[in-house]
DNA sequence: GAGTAGATTGACGTATACGTAAACCTTCTC
DNA sequence: GAGAAGGTTTACGTATACGTCAATCTACTC
């Protein structure tokens, strides 16, 4: 038996609020069943919205996470859709990979400016007489 | 003797209008010189407005990305600004190894789609007889 | 010196991603 | 059966990040 969710209980697990998720489910993101007029979240909504927040804290925009989820449900019978799902699928990881370029970098940098810090602090340190 | 640029210029080269970098002015991200009223950019400009941009991409926002600059402008003779800065610093690693994390996972499965659809296309192809 | 090209400052418009409040239903619980 | 708890829709509000004029101001150029 499957465990079911209410939009609190979802929204506490990722910690966001219940208008958030009910806005995604305006914008096509995810679709809950429903009793009577409640929404009811199975895991498989669990698991989609984890990817949502994920592509979310890549910078993603509501509209590029609908048609990112879209490419897990293109019918593997049609190819012409899969041919679609490779260019789709080329153009999204080319982005990534550039924005794994930017991330290298900043990090970089910020462990730069991190060691120069410490250093600094160690020289005035010694200036100081942290011996005294 | 160091080459000026107008807005214009420097919005060309980086692929923005003229009003992004102006507004980002006006967020203090940026602060050129003026000849009369007339904005001019040095190549430190150029370099700060690539950092702005690197950080975009990463899903900065202009807030965000102001504290991030404000990080390399910190006295290195004040000690508290130094420990400070090395909290800011930690903080901001945290987040950029959530995202690398975020990253991997999202490519490690968009390329797994790939290789499914690359097969489903071969599939196609053996059954529906290529070689005819 | 009239026109054109490119700069400036407002000021208003717009898309995205929710927050927030109002009005209304169920469903327990005592 | 009255109320509290938690669900629903509808609607307006808001912050961010610019786009898009409009009006104005130099600065050349012919």
């Amino acid at each position: 038996m499957e465990k079911l969710l209410t939009v609190t209980e979802l929204a506490e697990a990722f910690d966001v609020t219940p208008r958030t998720i009910r806005f995604y489910e305006t914008k096509g993101l995810i679709s809950p069943q429903r009793v009577g007029s409640t929404r009811v979240y199975t895991y498989r909504d669990h698991a989609r919205l984890k990817l949502i927040l994920r592509a979310k804290r890549l910078g993603f925009s509501l509209t590029d996470i609908r048609e990112y989820l879209n490419l897990y449900n293109v019918d593997p019978e049609q190819i012409e859709q899969q041919q679609l799902l490779l260019t789709k699928i080329s153009r999204r990881i080319e982005d990534l990979e550039q924005q794994q370029e930017d991330l290298v970098a900043t990090l970089v940098e910020l462990r730069d400016i991190e060691q120069q810090a410490l250093s600094n602090i160690k020289k005035k340190a010694a200036a100081t007489g942290f011996t005294e």
